[in-house]
DNA sequence: TAGTGGTCTAGACCACTAT
DNA sequence: TAGTGGTCTAGACCACTAG
């Protein structure tokens, strides 16, 4: 037995055995418990060196998918609890992986001076231009949170032009403006919905709101956006995956 | 010059590399922005491969103190906005950590059989006897969480006649039971305090609580505690960061 | 004893970036 | 062109686990 890759492609080889085992587990061809190949087993299955499948097994491991007992084996991990882990997605992409529809609608777009926080918090100067978006994030047309963000004019001029109602705005940064988001730090605390909040989500004053605040990174550590997110409770729970990173 | 590693110690040389240079970039000897040497460099440097080293870098970009630029080099990243990110620690732990002195007073040690929600948490079988723990958690003295854990009796013989009180049950559980945490999967949600979390948190009814759902697990996927905590939402954020782990 | 994952070596070629 | 990180090879020895 083997299993092709196809060598021509750009595609890495260690990425190539990363899908395909993925796709396996995904798919409950491989269920929970059962043995992958073992990394030698893999190697010559792919007709790859040892360490490129060393490679795969290794990103499977550390996004949860399998896990290594030394002297045993690799197996596949249980499914976790809730498969809508917080990742890097935005509001669009988030809502359409739990099976929702996902809409949005603008209720600020101005261009501002940061104020102190702010430009901490985007790595700017105090006084330097920001774009702030306020928007009602919508799932299957009910009122899920109230977005507050802001983002450096600098780094994406003419942001304010871009339909931001009918386009993720993720998907605007990556396409016209060459983003890829890299990493992001989140704050949630709880808190009690004000006049304001109550209003746009239409929930009772003083109802539970959980805020998320992100700041998201590209890879050069440069921060492209700092968003306050105020989720109906009743509507929304965040899920984190934490590994012990000791390597 | 060159960086000698103990070739005859039990850690690892990527490991030791790895503790090199983070203890630089904690003690601001390697500031943020500043370039590490490049994976040849400290090859040479450490007198190991360029793998070795190159495995030594990866780990600390994996934890957020570098990031890599393909054809520049490799720099010391920002410090995250809150050096407290959420981890496997316990509430020990991650108090001391913030410079707080924690303490508990335990108001429930019971065996008790599982329902069904905690049995699949657990991964036991319904009826299975598990441990059910509340206790107070105190920062400084000061009220700040109550918890409500679970814990299957089988894995954890005698575990209740261990003082709670005095010792982090995380370390009771590394010392006595050898059980290494190694990942977990944290719901968190916001709601309003009832009655009887308001009574011992000393706060107002319905003042905003922030609640870590927490299942932790073993490299093996053995879940080892379902545990869920009521913090106190003015006196308690978490921090997470994330990462695109497209690898 | 045979098989596993953990670590390590000494090379190699590639795409990318800066000068 | 020189240097960087990204990928890959074909070996090696170790500690650990199971039968």
């Amino acid at each position: 037995m083997n299993l092709p890759l196809d060598r021509a492609s750009q595609v890495p080889l260690y990425a190539q055995i990363h899908e395909k085992l993925r796709r396996q587990i995904e798919r409950d061809e491989l269920k929970a418990g059962a043995a992958v190949p073992s990394e030698r087993e893999l190697a010559e299955l792919c007709k790859v060196s040892r360490m490129t499948a060393r490679q795969a097994l290794n990103s499977l491991k550390s996004e949860g998918f399998v896990y290594q007992e030394r002297g045993i084996g690799t197996f596949v991990a249980k499914r976790k609890l809730d498969v809508h882990t917080r990742n890097l997605a935005g509001f669009t992409e988030e809502m359409r992986g739990r099976g929702l529809v996902p809409s949005s609608k603008i209720l600020l777009s101005e261009r501002e001076r940061a104020g102190p926080d702010t430009a901490t918090e985007l790595g700017i100067n105090a006084g330097d231009e920001v774009f702030h978006f306020q928007r009602l994030r919508l799932a299957d047309d009910l009122p899920l949170a109230f977005e507050d963000a802001y983002l450096p004019v600098r780094r994406f001029p003419d942001l304010d032009k871009k339909n931001l109602e009918k386009e993720s705005l993720y998907k605007i940064l990556g396409s016209v403006y060459g983003i890829v988001m890299h990493h992001a730090e989140e704050v949630l605390e709880a808190t009690c919905a004000d006049r304001k909040i109550a209003d746009a989500l239409k929930i009772k004053l003083k109802s539970p709101i959980l805020i998320v605040h992100r700041v998201v990174f590209t890879e050069s550590n440069l921060a492209v956006e700092s968003v306050r997110t105020f989720y109906r409770a009743d509507r929304y729970r965040a899920t984190f995956f934490l590994t012990n990173n000791a390597v």
